[in-house]
DNA sequence: ATTGACCTTGGACTAAACTCCAGGGATAGC
DNA sequence: GCTATCCCTGGAGTTTAGTCCAAGGTCAAT
């Protein structure tokens, strides 16, 4: 496919696909002769992964870093790859604590607003995260 | 504790607290006869709030939202505050699959890396990423 | 062969989120 | 009282991640 018809698959512009190719991020599979770039269904997939990645907070340095992030176990010297991957685990795992947290904070939040069985008049979320354990490596 | 405790206990810059000020995100508690900002506890947790926020992918205009997100079942009409944490809910939720989705990935292929038993000798996250589910409401 | 919808490059522009600087005042230790 | 270290404001500069524009080539249909 045409970058047009991948960026309106992804959502996104056309200008913003040629970015990430700049960034090294997304190379085209190919070129037509006359250099227009081709797409596969494995770019598409990998546009989607980048994007998705983008919205929980990756930046676009880091989602090079996780791309780039493979396994060849008859070639490589894996301690590279595997401490990356181990300190990228570290960050997700990190971001799944607070999103439970939030998660908590936020549902007691919605059931404080219309009929729970909070004894609170008043909650922000702030106030809905002190009622979690606060045992979170994060700070 | 004056703006400079304050941002280094956050491992952040004085000019970044400011400027959470200035986009109404944190305000100081109060000012010396000076004129020095001054900050309580409670403002220390909202900005660590603010900067885990960050982290999961939410704009200062989202923790803004969130921050703000305050229910007081005496006197609000609490459908507009029910309606914004639910859409952030939403959003949470839409995050905590990818993020998990991300994991599965990662710990396949730190796996894969250092003696698993997986038979693949090439992966990468988007080939660990295949293996999951495709069961995501996101694309 | 001309029209319109697509694509190319290079470069300028923007918004968000900082980050730094200049010029000056406040406070604490010697 | 001097010096160092903190703080103040206002404004300029930077980085990241796009977004837009100009000038022009390509392709399919009429």
């Amino acid at each position: 496919m045409q970058i047009g018809e991948l960026a309106t698959l992804c959502g996104i512009r056309i200008d913003t696909v040629r970015y990430y190719e700049k960034q090294q991020l997304l190379a085209p599979t190919g070129r037509t002769d006359s250099g227009y770039r081709v797409y596969s269904e494995v770019a598409l997939r990998e546009l989607k992964f980048i994007l998705r990645a983008k919205t929980l907070g990756f930046t676009l340095r880091e989602i090079r870093e996780l791309l780039t992030l493979k396994v060849d176990r008859d070639n490589q010297p894996c301690s590279s790859v595997k401490e990356l991957a181990e300190s990228k685990l570290a960050d997700i795992e990190g971001k799944l604590n607070e999103l439970t947290r939030m998660h908590h904070a936020l549902t007691k939040i919605t059931g404080a607003c219309c009929g729970g069985d909070e004894p609170a008049t008043d909650c922000s979320i702030l106030d809905a995260l002190d009622t979690q354990e606060q045992t979170h490596g994060v700070d």
